[in-house]
This record gives structure tokens, sequence and C-alpha cells, in this order.
RNA sequence: GGCGACAUAGCCAAGUGGUAAGGCGUGGGUCUGCAACACCCUGAUCACCAGUUCAAAUCUGGUUGUCGCCUCCA
């Protein structure tokens, strides 16, 4: 398997720290509101890298953070005139749905930045202790970026182009050594959250909860950090920075990042009046399709979103949620048992598409390659499975495809609906009208059920019915 | 200004040396009472120029264009 490390800018053969196992983090949300779609890239991205690796065996502890101390979440609760913790714990359980219906697997653990102060104390001590951080008079304390010999290999940023950049942008009257340190911890303000610590009552900085949650519940060492590309740099640059002057270790062997989402081509922001929640896309669309939209492309390339992309999104996951349904349907109507000689054939025949898939996956994870072998793998199921077909063989190809769909995270099996009773007979009746001929009656009730969310298809074995 | 990425059919998107996957859409057809599903047919000299090579979308140099990071941001 190949992962393309930031660290290195090529696909590096994954070897995990410890054979069989993957310690990987996740830079989570800052919860101040709805997640956005944005947002929702790497979680269903590296979702998705979390569900190939468990396919191939490896036992993933996978921790992702809910960034709730931040000035966004405070601005937020003043707003509101409610205390910043009931912001920041709403928007964590919005969070936590909008990732159900993405189908996003919890992740082993998700800490909070607010319950992991002790450990943020703790490293600053330590980075002071050892030189690489220092307080000044109104109790801030800054990491001495300069001191990390190392900075700038993660985002290949040279640190005097760094400091000719900032210049321009220095506030006078910082106490900073120098223009490129970053905070590690700062005062509060008035009326903000604060915590007691050795140089003011304050907070936490962003970078170093990070650093601390990741030190905490996966070790010093880790196989996979993963984020947005923007927060190379400089987050996790300042990561690297803060753990690796710490704890004296390589923090992380892969750094994977995924490309930014954008919206009718320009980037997403408030202003532009292209900004959408997961939340708001759920009104519109299952969210199985955001997924599936997603993953259509390579997770490293920009993606654009648009409404006319989604609208072909769903027509292609309907393409494959079609094909699941009708192999079920086959199989349930099947009139023989077991595999012809013929039928084994064919089973085996579909073996090259879980290779191709697999071959895809193994390549920085491919998705977009890999969905085009379960469109092949589609394909193959509608034109050699038929009425005709043993029921164990629409099961295997089922399931295959099941199998396949399940590593992307997409979901085949609609939920176990049942029709009310009126329902119900409508569509007897209309099989009754069909018998007799009665055309114009069959299609006044297939209208009829239609405008109630019900669509019908008429096939060999009998009436098909799904959703709308 | 510094660093970097990308440019493949109407649209989306794989492919990184051996004459272009897949999907959506379009048009035509088969099946169907009709529709839907499905199936068959339908589409690209890979931004431009030059070079390397027996061979380039794929490597090198240049041109043009788009975008990102350098500041909170997934």
């Amino acid at each position: 398997m190949k992962v393309y490390n930031t660290l290195s800018r090529t696909k590096e053969e994954f070897q995990p720290l410890e054979e069989g196992k993957v310690k990987m983090y996740v830079c989570g949300p800052t919860v101040y509101n709805f997640i956005h779609i944005g947002n929702a890239r790497p979680m269903i991205v590296f979702d998705t890298v979390r569900r190939y690796m468990e396919y191939k065996g490896y036992e993933v502890n996978f921790v992702s953070n809910f960034t709730d101390v931040d000035d966004k979440i405070i601005k937020k609760a003043v707003e509101e005139g409610v205390d910043s913790r009931e912001i920041s714990s709403r928007y964590i359980e919005e969070c936590k749905k909008d990732m159900a219906a993405m189908n996003v697997k919890p992740a082993t653990l998700h800490p909070l930045a607010t319950q992991e102060i002790g450990g943020m104390l703790e490293m600053i001590s330590t980075l002071i202790e050892k030189g690489f951080a220092y307080a000044v008079k109104d109790g801030t304390v800054y990491f001495r970026t300069r001191k990390f010999e190392e900075y700038g290999k993660l985002s290949h940023k040279n640190l005097d182009d760094l400091q000719a950049g900032h210049r321009e942008i220095k506030v006078t009257g910082e106490e900073k050594e120098d223009a490129l340190d970053f905070v590690l911890w700062k005062p509060k303000k008035e009326g903000e959250p604060y915590w007691e610590s050795p140089w003011c009552q304050g907070r936490p900085g962003w970078h170093i909860e990070c650093s601390v949650m990741a030190k905490k519940y996966l070790g010093e060492e880790i196989d996979i950090h993963a984020g947005g590309e923007d927060l190379i740099f400089p987050h996790h640059e300042n990561e690297i920075a803060q753990s690796e002057a710490c704890n004296g270790k390589i923090f992380s062997k892969y750094w994977l990042h995924n490309g930014f989402l954008n919206i009718d081509n320009r980037k997403m922001s408030k202003s532009l009046g292209n900004f959408f929640t997961v939340r708001e896309i759920s009104e519109t669309y299952d969210l199985q399709v955001l997924r599936f939209f997603m993953l259509s492309a390579h997770y490293r390339s920009p993606l654009n979103f648009s409404a006319d992309l989604m609208e072909a999104a769903k027509n292609g996951l309907e393409r494959i949620v079609n094909a699941a349904e009708n192999l079920r349907h086959l199989k349930k109507n099947a009139r023989s048992a077991s595999m012809t000689e013929e039928e084994r054939e064919i089973w085996k025949g579909s073996d090259v598409f879980v290779e191709k898939f697999e071959a895809a996956m193994d390549d920085d994870f491919n998705t977009a390659d890999a969905i085009a072998c379960v469109f092949e793998l589609v394909k193959y199921s509608n034109t050699r499975v038929n009425e005709e077909s043993s029921a164990e063989l629409s099961e295997r190809l089922g399931g295959r495809l099941q199998q396949l769909c399940d590593i992307l995270g997409i979901l085949l099996e609609q939920k176990e609906d049942i029709l009310d009773e009126e329902i119900e007979r409508l569509i007897a009746e209309r099989q009754a009208a069909r018998k007799d001929r009665n055309f114009a009656r069959a299609d006044e009730i297939r209208e009829i059920l239609l405008n109630k969310g019900i669509v019908l298809e008429d096939t060999r074995e009998g009436v098909k019915w799904k959703r709308a």
C-alpha cells in the first residue's frame, strides 16, 4: 500500500510502526456552528482510508478531536448570551448527527480540547524547560520557532522567506522574540473561559491541543496524521515543532492532506454567499450522495461542488444502488438455489474487479478508480444475472458489490420500509387493473403513488417499489 | 514577493513512456401496455510550443491559463 506523504512529497510504501496496527490522528472541526461541506471532505476521505485499512486487516486506532475552546466559539456564545460550553456541546452533537448521516464511523476516540488542559500545561512546561518556549510579562507563552531547526520541513518553507513575508504585519508592542514565534498559552480576556496555569489565567493556543491529544491517546510516535491541506501551515508545522521538541522523537511517520472543496469554482466563504452546511445539503440530498460525490475524485485534488455535479453524483449512485437492489430481488425470486458450472465461471470472472479495486486503493487511496471498478462490477452483474440465475449467484455478486461499497462507506441496503395498507392496496389494485388491461387506471394509481413518494417499477418477477 | 499544485470528451474524472478507464449527460435503438430499471450503439489527435525517445497525455524546457498556501480556515 502506497500513501502520499506531504513530508517527502512522494508516495511511500506504508509501513506501520507496529505490525498490524495503525495509529491515526485527524484534526477535527472547531465546533461553533453546523459543520460545512468543506469540513465534510476530510471526514469522508479519512474515514474511507480507515475503512480500507481495516479491510486490509489493520487494527486502526483512529483519534479525532473536537476543538471546543476558540475565539469563534466564544464569539458565538456572546452573541447568544450563553456559556461557551453550551455552544460547543450543542454543535458536537449536531456534528455527530451529520457524520452518522454521511456514514462516517465514530472515531475510536473523540477527545475534547477542554478536557486535556492538564496535558497541555505539562507539555508547555516541558518546552519551557528545554528552552523551546518562553513566557512574557503578560503571561503569554510563545514557542521559540527558530530553536527548532527542522521548522518548515512539512510545509517546505524557508524561515527567512517566512520572516520576510511577516515583517509587514508584525505587530509592534508584542513581546515576541521573533515574529515567527507562535502562541502556546494566552491570557484570558474579560468574560472568557480560562484555566489556571503557572503563567497566567488563560487558555491554550490552537496548535498545542492536537500535539497533546495525539500523544496522550496514541503515543509520542504515530503512523498517520491527517487533515485539510490548509492545515499544513501553520497548524501541522507547529504541531511537529511542539511534539518533536518536547518528545525528542519523530511525531508522525506519514502526513496526509486532502485538497480543498470549492463551490462553483470559487473558494467557499460566507461573504461570497456560497457557504453550505452539511445540514443544508441534507435537505435536498441524501448525504450518501455527498459521500459518493466526494469520493468520485482523488482526495488530494481540488474538488468543485455545484448543484449539477451533485445531480450527476445522485444519478451515478442510483445506478449502483439499483444494481444491488436488483440482485436482492433476483435472489429472492430465483427458481434454483445453487450455482451451475457456468455460473461458477461467472462468479470467478468477477474476481478481477476486486483485484483492480484493491490495486486502486493501494495506490494512495484512489477512490475515483475504485468507484470505476464498482461500476464495472455493476455492469458485469447487470449483463450476466437475470431471472434464470440461481439464488447463490445473485447473492454472491450482491455480496461482493456490498463488500466494495462498504469499504467506501456507501450504503446499499434500503431501510426496511413497511408500506401502509392503503399503499399496499393501491399496488394490488394496479396489478389487477394491468391484468385487465385497464392501463388508464393503472397509470392513475402509479401517479397517485408517485405523489406519495413511491416509485413503481414493473419487472418480470413482479412489481418493485422504492422511495423517490 | 516566496512556495506549491493543476490544465484529459458537453460535464465530472482515472491513467505518469507503448496509439486514452469509469460515470453523468446527449442522440439512436432493444425490452416494456406505457414509464422506470436494464442492455446495445453514440464521443478525445490529452492547453500551446519546442526537445529527449523506436515510442509521450505521461519525461525535460518554455508559453499561456486556473487555483492554493504564506493570516483564522477542512
